[in-house]
DNA sequence: AACACCTGTAATATATTTATTACATGAATA
DNA sequence: TATTCATGTAATAAATATATTACAGGTGTT
């Protein structure tokens, strides 16, 4: 996983700057699992899980793959797309020149 | 500067989260500069530049002293906390029992 | 005195994020 | 067929974060 610039660090950092999606990756780490289970060990919400899901998948820290059980059920199970960020004032200052000010209507 | 809990990361993070403090950390690794010239160097206004750096200075990334200058002046001099994060899933994992899910009244 | 810089904050408005509620669909099982 | 467990989304509400405007006070210079 490389950073190309500053917009995509700032995607991650924003993508890992809630405790719930830290918990997903916590999770993850240890083991996939699928959305309704993951729900279940969050203690959150499907919907709101969705909205973290999204944003972690977005910063491309996660992924999802269907998968039907023995059973079959179709599950969206997750996974972690592993990665490794030296966060310093060096490698902030590399990428700041590359960061957009303001999202706003075009 | 190390990094006690699950708590203290997601205000590390948070604080990381904004393109105009990413950009405050990236001039600041350069040189120190105070509150005004700060502002210009961002081409934001005094009042919103201070809430960013209430947000850096939160999470201890940034530190201020005050100082007079040769004409008489005092100014605000800001400079970096240096700081050094290896973001990853094993470090998030062993961080992640010590977050605090959602902070409301008591 | 008026101007040019420096410091700061309070009140308000706007935008974004987070959370909830209400739906809708499909397949296996009792 | 009624229940259970899986998938997902749209609409709305509530909470935070970001941004702006309007102040106020200090010192040195013209």
């Amino acid at each position: 996983m490389n950073i190309q610039n500053g917009d995509e660090l700032l995607r991650i950092l924003e993508a890992l700057s809630n405790p719930y999606r830290l918990k997903i990756i916590s999770i993850l780490h240890q083991e996939r699992q699928y959305v309704s289970q993951l729900a279940r060990s969050l203690g959150i919400s499907r919907p709101l899980l969705y909205l973290h899901l999204q944003r972690l998948e977005e910063a491309n820290l996660i992924k999802g793959d269907y998968e039907v059980s023995d059973k079959g059920k179709t599950m969206k199970y997750f996974e972690l797309n592993p990665f490794f960020i030296e966060l310093n004032p060096q490698f902030i200052t590399e990428l700041a020149d590359s960061l957009t000010l303001k999202k706003k209507k075009e």
